[in-house]
DNA sequence: TTTGAGTCAATAGC
DNA sequence: GCTATTGACTCAAA
């Protein structure tokens, strides 16, 4: 819409440099506005009006601007949400990393001298040019004559009369996404062009297409973005300092996060908010700052639903607010910096508490609905009919429950001793992280790892404990796979006579099968890797479910302390590469959000239940086994070796063709194949990589999602959060 | 044909 | 050398 032409002569008849804003892009979160163009970007925000030539912002998607030069380099994205103030200037004031052209930077201020004149050969301003500047209340105005009124007689731009005359001009309207469209269709025509004859460049000057063809702004529309609230009229006079108190009461009654507050009504990181409440300044002292003021006189004008709704809108998710939730609640006082208690004797508080109160677990942690399968006798029925399982997530919340394996007895999964702790351990409590249906048997098929998906169902046969596998019960004791009980959930009781069918029946050993295990030293290593390989590849019984996040956290520490590293484990174990395994473990999903990938978890949970020999057998370095041709996994077919498809190399994107990427995913997780094809263009990738690169996001997204829903599983996020601070 | 889930495996980072 | 990250790929379901 808005143009400046200009004129360089050159020797060779004359060279029409036009810069002429094709798009234009109000930032409404920050009052800056951006000319976009297709070489020549000119940008004005509060008090600062520069020129940048050989700039190029594109629009890709909705509202992601993407910097370039001239040389399609991309020099910045962000979402024009996010785009501030000091944004425009690093880049409007760079000079390193940004190529400049013969002009420099400085050009609009000095036109004269790089033979740009605003004026029209005839020497009187031949174009009057709309102009749009917002005001502080977040309109846009029109100036006809904007900056070629504000030069001086010497070609230089007089910047407070230009503000002068954005301040008298009249308003046109809120550049939203409408007016912006409208906008964008106006402009279509190339900026950059040589021509012979002067006037060619204003005949094909989008400016003469405006003007000849003029349209009208819709005045402000519905407010589509929370800020538009926030742009109502200024005020006369603003108290800054009772503003600020007021605020500051309002932060601290509402548990606000003063970082959320700055983003979402200031469009300000957490620095100037403070700095403003610490140290508010008299009204009559401020100039642009005053925007920040009105925000807050605003919004603190709004009606309480509207003033929370601004501010958990968008909260990114929710982060924020669930650590707000945490700090609000009298049980969430600040932590000492070390805690002196002992985990067992706290446990045995939680869970004497719990007792005398008769907490229901599942309230207890998390506020989770009480899970009914926890109800033993009511729940029977609804398992076998609609084998719901229940997340482990919400399971793993009941960690502060699981009682330290000290203070539990060796527990086997022996007909003699079972119902005995089982008892014990749902008297104290205690949420079981296996869950299976004793009236259901294990899948015939060993190395099934579908049927965790599909749960066969199979009569149940009792097996003894093998007399001959190679351990005896006095080591079972010793060793940490009683622990192995808290990873299973059980949703039932176990009939007497019953053993847990957590493992094929070829795991114990079972005489009537010979699958006693090998020993090294009689038989030959892959005899003994294949007798391990039945063991992991055990399935489940059926309707068991894992609490894959326990069982991670054990088998992260067992691969600590014992040194075990991670990619002899994926091998020998979970038949799987470092790592997947690596993030299979680091980042678990729940059981019931699993699909086929259960398998793996199995195998762990199955590794995780021998005793400490074998395990340790299984990881030993020194041991090569023959690791088998790997498994197909979920009924995947295996990958097949004759026809190996040439597989593209990796692409290592570029930093900033990342940045590009993930700008843009924020904005548009999902976008069409022609404009995956657009980016790959503009950023020289191929579409393939592009389309990964979305697909990949969007799962990870997805997965990390799920994740801070329930947070107990995230390993690492748990991390992150707590290293957000400036909260209140 | 597109998308999601699961995974491999290259590679970055310590 | 080890682990975490992430681009590429496969398969199945929509």
């Amino acid at each position: 819409m808005g143009s400046w032409g200009s004129q360089a002569m050159g020797s060779s008849g004359h060279r029409v440099m036009g810069f002429t804003s094709h798009r234009v892009m109000w930032f409404p979160s920050n009052g800056i506005l951006g000319f976009i163009s297709h070489g020549v970007m000119m940008f004005t925000s509060h008090g600062v009006m520069r020129f940048i030539s050989h700039r190029v912002i594109r629009l890709l998607g909705s509202s992601v601007i993407v910097l370039q030069s001239a040389s399609n380099t991309v020099l910045q994205t962000k979402k024009y949400q996010d785009w501030r103030e000091e944004d425009s200037e690093a880049v409007m004031t760079s000079s390193s990393g940004y190529p400049r052209d013969s002009f420099g930077t400085e050009a609009l201020w000095n036109t004269e001298s790089f033979g740009m004149t605003p004026t029209s050969s005839s020497g009187s301003p031949f174009v009057s040019i709309p102009v749009q500047c917002p005001n502080n209340n977040g309109l846009l105005y029109q100036s006809q004559h904007g900056p070629w009124n504000a030069q001086t007689n010497d070609g230089i731009m007089d910047k407070d009369k230009y503000f002068n005359e954005m301040e008298n001009a009249k308003p046109v309207g809120y550049a939203n996404d409408e007016n912006t469209k409208i906008l964008e269709e106006k402009s279509s025509i190339p900026a950059y062009q040589f021509t012979s004859v002067p006037d060619n460049f204003w005949n094909s000057n989008p400016y003469k297409a405006w003007n000849d063809n003029s349209i009208t702004l819709k005045p402000t529309e519905s407010m589509d973005n929370n800020m538009h609230q926030l742009d109502a009229p200024i005020p006369e006079n603003i108290d800054t300092k009772e503003l600020c108190e007021k605020l500051t009461q309002e932060i601290q009654k509402y548990y606000i996060c003063r970082k959320y507050f700055a983003k979402k009504v200031l469009n300000k990181g957490p620095k100037v908010l403070r700095k403003m409440l610490n140290d508010p300044k008299p009204w009559n002292k401020l100039q642009s700052g005053r925007v920040n003021y009105i925000r807050i006189h605003n919004w603190l004008n709004l009606p309480l639903e509207k003033r929370l709704a601004i501010l958990n809108l968008e909260f990114p998710e929710r982060k924020c607010e669930t650590t707000e939730t945490i700090k609000a609640g009298p049980l969430n006082a600040q932590l000492p910096e070390k805690l002196d208690l002992e985990a067992e004797k706290l446990t045995e508080q939680l869970v004497q508490e719990i007792k005398t109160h008769e907490i229901p677990q599942a309230k207890f942690t998390n506020h989770q609905p009480i899970q009914k399968n926890l109800d033993v006798d009511d729940s029977i029925n609804d398992q076998y009919n609609q084998q719901t399982l229940q997340t482990s997530s919400d399971k793993g919340s009941n960690d502060a429950l699981c009682i330290p394996e000290s203070q539990i007895q060796t527990y086997l999964h022996r007909d003699d001793i079972n119902d005995q702790y089982n008892h014990k351990l749902l008297q104290k409590g205690n949420v079981y992280m296996y869950n299976h249906d004793p009236l259901l048997s294990n899948s015939d098929t060993a190395d099934s790892n579908n049927q965790y998906s599909h749960q066969p169902i199979n009569p149940y046969k009792p097996q003894p404990f093998p007399a001959n596998i190679n351990c005896t019960r006095e080591i079972f004791k010793k060793q940490p796979f009683h622990s192995v009980d808290f990873i299973l959930n059980k949703m039932v009781f176990k009939p007497s006579g019953m053993r847990s069918p957590s493992l094929d029946d070829s795991h114990r050993g079972d005489s009537d099968n010979n699958s006693t295990k090998p020993t090294s030293s009689s038989s030959s290593d892959s005899e003994a890797f294949a007798y391990y390989e039945r063991l992991l590849a055990a399935p489940l019984a059926n309707a068991a479910v894992l609490d894959t996040k326990v069982l991670c956290t054990s088998i992260l520490q067992e691969l600590e302390i014992k040194k075990i590293s991670q990619t002899i484990f994926a091998k020998r174990v979970a038949n799987c590469c470092q790592g997947t395994l690596s993030e299979l473990i680091r980042k678990p999903k729940s059981w019931d959000s699993l699909k086929s990938g259960r398998g793996i978890y199995v195998r762990l949970f199955n590794w995780y239940q021998l005793p400490e020999d074998r395990r340790m057998e299984i990881v030993d370095k020194k041991m090569n086994w023959a690791v088998p041709e790997k498994k197909p996994i979920d009924g995947k077919g295996i990958r097949t070796s004759e026809a190996p498809a040439q597989k593209k190399p990796r692409t290592v994107f570029l930093p900033v063709q990342k940045s590009v990427l993930q700008t843009i995913f924020k904005e548009n997780p999902r976008p069409s194949a022609d404009v995956i094809s657009h980016i790959a263009q503009a950023l020289e990738l191929d579409n393939g990589s592009v389309a990964n690169f979305f697909q990949n996001t969007r799962k990870r997204t997805k997965d990390q999602q799920k994740r801070n829903r329930h947070p107990q599983n995230d390993f690492q996020g748990n991390q992150e959060e707590n290293q957000q601070g400036d909260y209140y």
